[in-house]
RNA sequence: GGUCCCGUAGCUCAGCUGGAUAGAGCAACUGCCUUCUAAGCAGUAGGUCUUUGGUUCGAAUCCAAACGGGAUCACCA
C-alpha cells in the first residue's frame, strides 16, 4: 500500500503539484498510536511546492488519494501531516493474503547470491564462555535470516587449533596430569570431566604453574641472583625496577607487566611450550598424537555444547591447515607492489592513505601472521565454493581494526569480492561485576549457564503446572527450549553492535520482553486453535467489522517482511526480536480484550481465529529465525 | 597521542535514512482469574535524550567541539 500510494504521486505530481518531485520528499509512515488513522504522510515537504497552508495541502493531497484508492476510507490533516484511514475491507484483504500464504515473507529459496556466515570460531584450549554464546546465538540467527530472506547460506567456522596457547595445555597435562592407580595420566573417560573442560583445566594450570615460577625468578633477580650471571636480562631488570621510582599505580602496574613479561621469557615453563610448538610445527610424531588425542577431547565437548545450543556448521576450517595459507598471495602482492619489503625482509603495507598505519603481513623469517592467514583463506574460501558471493565474520570488535585492513587488502589484491565481505562487529558482554576475566575467574562457562537457565525454567514451569498429559521426555524438552530459548532471546535483542551487561538474573527472567513470553504466547495460540480450528469458509472477509485491537495486529503482521529485509540488510536479529515483541504484545492486548471462543457471530468468531492462527505462524517462523523453538504447550 | 564505537527513566534497552506529546521491560504502586493458558492484560509514577554550539519550518536523530566510558594501534591470535 505504501508503495502504491508513493508511486501514485510520483506518477501524477505534475497534476497534484504542478511539477515533478523527488521521491525522497514523500516520507509515508505507520500513524502513531495516539492519532486516529492507519497511514501518515508527511505534508511539510510539499507545503513549499503547493504554496499553501499545511492544512490545504494535506487537503489536496489527500482528496487526490482518496479518490483514487478505494482502501482509503477517509482521512485528516492534523498538525501537517495527513492521516489516511484505510476501510476494514482493506485489512480483511490483507489478513487474508497473510494467512493463506505458506510462510509469509519468505523469499523464494536461493533466488539471492551465497553468502558464507562464519561464526564461533572457537580456541581448541579452553571451553566455550557467555562470550562465545553471543557470537554464536547471532551469527546463527543472522544465517536463518539470511537464509529465510532468499539467500543460500554457508554455515562455517575457523576452529584455532594450532598455537602457543594449545601446547600451553598440552605441556601442563605432560607434566601435571596425576597417574591413576592403572598408571594412566586423566582423559574424559577416567575422569568424567568433558572433554574441552578437561583441557582447560591444564590451561588454567599452566598459567597457575607459570606464575608461580614468575613469582619465584623475579623473587630472586631482586635478591640479585641471575641464572648463568645473565648480564642482558640483569641490565633489563634493573632498568625496570629503576623507573618505578616515583612513579603513580597505574606505570607502576605496567611496569610490573613488563618484568612479569620478562620474566615468562626466562622460565622453564614457558621454554618448554615454544620448544613443544617448534617440535608441532616440525611434525614430530609423538608432538602430533598429544596434539590429535587433546583436540579430539576438545572437539567431543564441543559438540555436545552446540548440540545443546541447537546450532550447526555446514563447513569447517581447521587453522592448522590454513595457517600457512595467504603467503603466495603476499609474495604475489610483493610483485605487484601492493606490498613493500623492508630492510629486514618482512613485508608490509602501507595504508596510510586510506587513513590507517602500515601492517605487517609477513614476518622478516618469512613466517605467517594472522593476516597472512585469513589473507589466504578467505581466498581459499572462494576456490572452495565457486558460487559464493560474500563472507559474513561474526567477530568481536576487539578487531575492527584487523577486518577493515583485510578487507582493504583483499581489495587491493584485486578481489572485487572483497566488497561483498562483511565484518559483524558485536560488543562485548559484560557482568554486574565488571569485565569477563579469565585471569580473575570471572568467566561465565557456556555449559555452566545454559545448565542454570534450563534448571531455573524447569523449576518455574512445574510452578505454574500446565503440563498435565505430557511425559517425561516432553516436559525435559520443554524445559530445554525454555531455558534456552530464554538466553538466546536475551543475548540476541540487543543491537549486536553494543556492548551489553549480563544480568544472570535478568536472563532467567520469564515475564516482560523476554524468549519465553514469547514462546508463551505461542503455546496459548496452539491451544486456542486445537480447541476451535478455524473454518476458512465461514469467514466472508467483506463481511466483518475490525475492531482497533484487531486491526492493531494485522498492521503489525503485515510489517514482517520488510522486518525480514531490514534484519537481513543489516545483519541484526535484534530488529526481528524487537518486532516480534511489538507482535506479540499487540496479540495479547487483542487476546485479553475480546472473546474469540464465546463469540457468538460465527464470522466474526473465523475471523478472529484466523487472525492468531496467523499469528501464531508468523511467531513461529520469527522465533525461528532467532534460534529459538516455540513450544506448543507451556 | 592517532583511529573507531558508545552516552536516552533508578536499572537494562528500543527509537537514530530529521517530523506530532521521546517508548518498552525490570524494579515500585493500583486494579483484573466461577469466562479461550494471569509466563497475561489494564493503569499510576518515573526524562535538562551527557554538555555546548551549528544546520532548518522542525534535532534524541545530521555536523562540530567538550566531557565521560570502551576498544584498537604487536614480527600475538
Amino acid at each position: 500500500m505504501y508503495q502504491r500510494i508513493s508511486n501514485f504521486l510520483i506518477e501524477h505530481a505534475q497534476t497534484i503539484f504542478g511539477e515533478q518531485i523527488s521521491p525522497s520528499l514523500i516520507q509515508l509512515s505507520p500513524t502513531k498510536k495516539e492519532q486516529t488513522g492507519d497511514i501518515t504522510l508527511v505534508v511539510f515537504p510539499f507545503v513549499k511546492i503547493l504554496k499553501t497552508s499545511p492544512v490545504d495541502a494535506g487537503q489536496k493531497i489527500g482528496d487526490a488519494l482518496s479518490n483514487e484508492f478505494r482502501e482509503i476510507a477517509s482521512f485528516e490533516v492534523i498538525n501537517g501531516f495527513l492521516n489516511l484511514i484505510l476501510s476494514d475491507d482493506y485489512w480483511m484483504n490483507e489478513l487474508n493474503r497473510i494467512s493463506t500464504a505458506q510462510h509469509f515473507g519468505k523469499a523464494v529459496s536461493n533466488s539471492k547470491p551465497t553468502v558464507m556466515v562464519e561464526y564461533s570460531s572457537p580456541n581448541t584450549n579452553k571451553p566455550l564462555h557467555l562470550g562465545h554464546l553471543r557470537n554464536i546465538f547471532l551469527g546463527h540467527s543472522v544465517s536463518r535470516i539470511l537464509e529465510f530472506a532468499g539467500h543460500e547460506v554457508i554455515k562455517t567456522q575457523v576452529i584455532n587449533d594450532r598455537g602457543i596457547h594449545i601446547c600451553k595445555s598440552m605441556l601442563a597435562w605432560e607434566k601435571f596430569s596425576p597417574l591413576n592407580s592403572s598408571g594412566e595420566r586423566e582423559t574424559p573417560q577416567n575422569t568424567g570431566l568433558k572433554g574441552d573442560k578437561l583441557v582447560g583445566k591444564y590451561y588454567v594450570e599452566f598459567d597457575k604453574q607459570l606464575n608461580a615460577e614468575v613469582k619465584n625468578i623475579i623473587g630472586n633477580w631482586e635478591n640479585g641472583q641471575f641464572e648463568h650471571d645473565h648480564q642482558e636480562i640483569k641490565l633489563k631488570f634493573l632498568e625496570l625496577s629503576n623507573a618505578k621510582i616515583d612513579k603513580d599505580e597505574k606505570v607502576l602496574s605496567a611496569i610490573d607487566d613488563k618484568i612479569k613479561d620478562l620474566a615468562k621469557s626466562q622460565s622453564t615453563l614457558m621454554r618448554e611450550a615454544k620448544e613443544m610448538l617448534l617440535r608441532w610445527e616440525a611434525r614430530d610424531p609423538q608432538t602430533y598424537l598429544l596434539w590429535t588425542t587433546m583436540n579430539g577431547w576438545v572437539y567431543e565437548g564441543f559438540d555436545r555444547t552446540y548440540q545443546r545450543m541447537g546450532v550447526e556448521f555446514d563447513k569447517l576450517y581447521y587453522e592448522s591447515d590454513t595457517f600457512l595459507l595467504g603467503k603466495d598471495q603476499v609474495l604475489k602482492g610483493l610483485n605487484s607492489g601492493i606490498f613493500f619489503k623492508k630492510d629486514d625482509g618482512s613485508v608490509w603495507i602501507d595504508l596510510t592513505d586510506e587513513g590507517l598505519d602500515e601492517k605487517l603481513v609477513l614476518r622478516s623469517d618469512g613466517t605467517a601472521v594472522y593476516m597472512t592467514q585469513d589473507i589466504g583463506t578467505a581466498i581459499e574460501r572462494f576456490e572452495d565454493f565457486s558460487n559464493l558471493s560474500g563472507i559474513v565474520y561474526t567477530v568481536g570488535n576487539e578487531q575492527d581494526y584487523h577486518f577493515k585492513v583485510l578487507f582493504l587488502i583483499l581489495e587491493k589484491l584485486g578481489f572485487s569480492w572483497a566488497q561483498n565481505c562483511y565484518h559483524l562487529s558485536y560488543g562485548m558482554v559484560d557482568l554486574p561485576s565488571g569485565k569477563m576475566k579469565s585471569r580473575e575467574g570471572t568467566v561465565v562457562d557456556a555449559d555452566d549457564l545454559m545448565q542454570e537457565v534450563v534448571e531455573k525454567a524447569t523449576e518455574m514451569t512445574k510452578e505454574r503446572g500446565h503440563l498435565d498429559g505430557l511425559d517425561e521426555e516432553e516436559k525435559l524438552n520443554l524445559y530445554e527450549q525454555i531455558g534456552l530459548g530464554g538466553l538466546k532471546y536475551y543475548l540476541i535483542k540487543v543491537d549486536p553492535k553494543k556492548r551489553m551487561l549480563f544480568n544472570p538474573e535478568e536472563s532467567i527472567e520469564l515475564n516482560g520482553n523476554t524468549g519465553p513470553f514469547l514462546q508463551y504466547t505461542h503455546a496459548r495460540i496452539c491451544s486456542l486453535l486445537k480447541k476451535a480450528e478455524p473454518n476458512r469458509q465461514n469467514v466472508q472477509f467483506g463481511e466483518v467489522n475490525l475492531l482497533d485491537e484487531e486491526k492493531e495486529v494485522v498492521k503489525n503482521l503485515i510489517q514482517f517482511p520488510l522486518m525480514v529485509q531490514e534484519a537481513a540488510a543489516s545483519y541484526s536479529p535484534a530488529l526481528l526480536a524487537n518486532y516480534t515483541y511489538e507482535l506479540v504484545k499487540s496479540f495479547n492486548h487483542f487476546y485479553q480484550a475480546v472473546k474469540i471462543l464465546s463469540e457468538e457471530n460465527v464470522k466474526t468468531k473465523e475471523m478472529r481465529l484466523v487472525l492468531a492462527e496467523t499469528v501464531g505462524g508468523v511467531l513461529k517462523d520469527a522465533l525461528y529465525l532467532m534460534g529459538i523453538n516455540a513450544p506448543t504447550r507451556m
